[in-house]
DNA sequence: CGGTGACTGTTACCGTAACGGACAATATCG
DNA sequence: CGATATTGTCCGTTACGGTAACAGTCACCG
């Protein structure tokens, strides 16, 4: 029972969120605080709805994670040039110096989290992964949940025994 | 980026974890009274106490849960022989009745997430997730998270672009 | 046998977070 | 110019986890 593919990508996959987002912690950012500056990194100046949207979340969740990372320095809201309503989001210098240790942060994890597997199966791995998610209809880059991974290990039992 | 087993495993998790609550609504329980009634099924008449430390979860959490099982009448608190303190739990005939019906849609969704893949490469997918598994330190039947289930599609992600 | 501590199940309380609706400001279209 | 949609924000409600406290009971120990 505990054997299933099912129950163990569930398992795993909240494990490991979990443990991302305590390592994650010492840097005072959550893991969807991460993905955001990283996808920022790839292209700034959009709208708060624009990088909503990129990232699969409504725009009152981008609010609280913009408030966040602007709080922390991390992040600039600045006039948007061609839309006077919204705010064109940008990065700051504090946050490029953050970013190549969160990503540091993020590459340790993942080796302990392939500590068991040798090279080939690491990629097999990898390679299989995508094709569930291509087959299941996950996007890219969008993560559900992880709501602002201040999660504690708690309740939960998707398969006894 | 997306490229990570971090991130696709927790992706995929948590969407995963979300499609089998969908899945299983309609049968008016969540992933976690799934796993207690699994539980249950091989061995009752055990304390709260015993059941939520197999499960790994807090006794507060157990009262919940066994409130919500008993009121749908799946699960019987009798007095426990032994000790007049606690409950001893046991299933209902309906809880037998709905747990085939259960586990076969735990199988279809088993099938369904590893549609891509063929037979040998999912025997090789579980051993290669039961080692990670067993190599971050994860329990064989606990599962963290997955509170009530009922989280919808929100907030978060772990890697943009 | 009495007393003390520990344990079980439960409830009450609190802080946090998600969800929905409503709102001001602005853009876009007729 | 007026009507409608969009952006970002705020507020109120609800749900949930976690701690503390409680009554009832057991186990130990003198």
């Amino acid at each position: 029972m505990a054997a299933r593919a099912n129950f163990l990508l569930s398992q795993l996959g909240f494990h490991i969120a979990q443990a991302f987002a305590a390592r994650l912690a010492p840097l005072g950012i959550a893991p969807n605080h991460f993905g955001l500056l990283v996808h920022l990194d790839g292209g700034e100046g959009g709208s708060q709805q624009q990088l909503a949207d990129a990232l699969g979340i409504h725009r009152k969740v981008m609010v609280g994670l913009l408030d966040d990372l602007e709080q922390r320095g991390l992040v600039q809201r600045r006039r948007h040039p061609a839309d006077r309503r919204a705010h064109a989001i940008y990065l700051t210098d504090v946050a490029r110096q953050l970013l190549p240790r969160a990503r540091r942060i993020a590459d340790q994890h993942e080796e302990e989290v392939l500590a068991a597997l040798d090279a080939s199966e690491r990629v097999e791995l990898i390679a299989v992964l995508q094709r569930i998610a291509d087959s299941t209809g996950n996007s890219p880059g969008v993560h559900p949940g992880l709501g602002s991974a201040s999660r504690s290990g708690n309740a939960g039992a998707s398969a006894g025994e």
